[in-house]
DNA sequence: AGCGCATATGTTATAACATATCAATACGAG
DNA sequence: CTCGTATTGATATGTTATAACATATGCGCT
């Protein structure tokens, strides 16, 4: 699995592929890709960099498709229900998946500086929490894996 | 290592015994365990459940220690610095640490339901989180792992 | 078409979490 | 004792997130 986000890439491409995606994604399980969430969604995948809710509610607010914290928020909550979008626990901040489909346990590299998000794999994580849950019955829904500090172009900077 | 919290043990012991290490870890380091942070350390460690600053802080303000905010999030930053403390990211809330001492880097189990939380050992995620970071030149500070989900008694509840 | 249900949006208000700032005081090293 | 640093007190504000309720839209069904 790569580390996209610290590399350089062909970005446009890798927006309106994951748009597509997303929208095949939806159609196939019955989800509604409506104006907002879809372009909640683009907004977020511009960046490869974390967005708050109220940093999405302003690009949203200035477009017309919404002003109130709730439309940012639904949003988001729809997006990662979906598995189109993750949240970055350690910022308080959301950020678009760039590996939809596989049904994944993300880990990610975050720089605390410039808040660029690179998501690696974090498949080994349920193996070894799996092992502390059945000890003592404990049912794990959902895995959070972050790892925060700072990204080579910000170390250079300092 | 241990993934207290779920299992019966004499809280008693555990509580005075945390404390007592507390202070000869602050002592051994010239930090200051003033009547506000130790007072808020106590407090988290009376339970095994993550508390937010605010429940904190109503206890202390109850006890006179102090009433607005910056109290309690100053003994929280006091203790999460010197590591008698964890921040539990997915709740935005406190839980002390049941094992003090070590260079720890820690995972939780955490009951989304009675916020009950289990630490347990981490030691594995810098391991393959660094593997990552080093294909990228990332520079891991601080990593967090916790695994969200239902404790046996809340499973039972449902 | 008209009805009924589920989903999605609009809107207001407020809850919950966290920090900036500046003044006052306590503490320890020299 | 005095200087510098760490801590506390206090006010205000910033940031993140949800509750609650009204309205509108999409869609299957008769």
């Amino acid at each position: 699995m790569s580390t996209l986000g610290f590399h350089d890439h062909d970005h446009d491409a890798c927006v309106s592929e994951a748009i597509r995606r997303a929208e095949s994604h939806c159609e196939d399980n019955g989800l509604r890709l409506t104006p907002v969430r879809r372009r909640a969604l683009e907004v977020l995948l511009e960046e490869h960099r974390a967005l708050g809710a109220y940093d999405l509610l302003a690009v949203l607010a200035e477009e017309g498709l919404g002003k109130q914290p709730p439309v940012a928020y639904r949003a988001l909550d729809f997006l990662v229900k979906a598995g189109l979008v993750h949240k970055i626990e350690a910022l308080n901040a959301f950020i678009a998946c760039v590996h939809l489909g596989s049904d994944h346990a993300p880990a990610f590299l975050i720089c605390r500086n410039c808040r660029l998000v690179a998501e690696a794999d974090g498949s080994q994580t349920p193996v070894f929490m799996g092992e502390a849950a059945r000890d003592t019955g404990f049912v794990i829904e959902h895995t959070v894996v972050e790892a925060t500090g700072l990204c080579p172009a910000c170390q250079d900077a300092a």
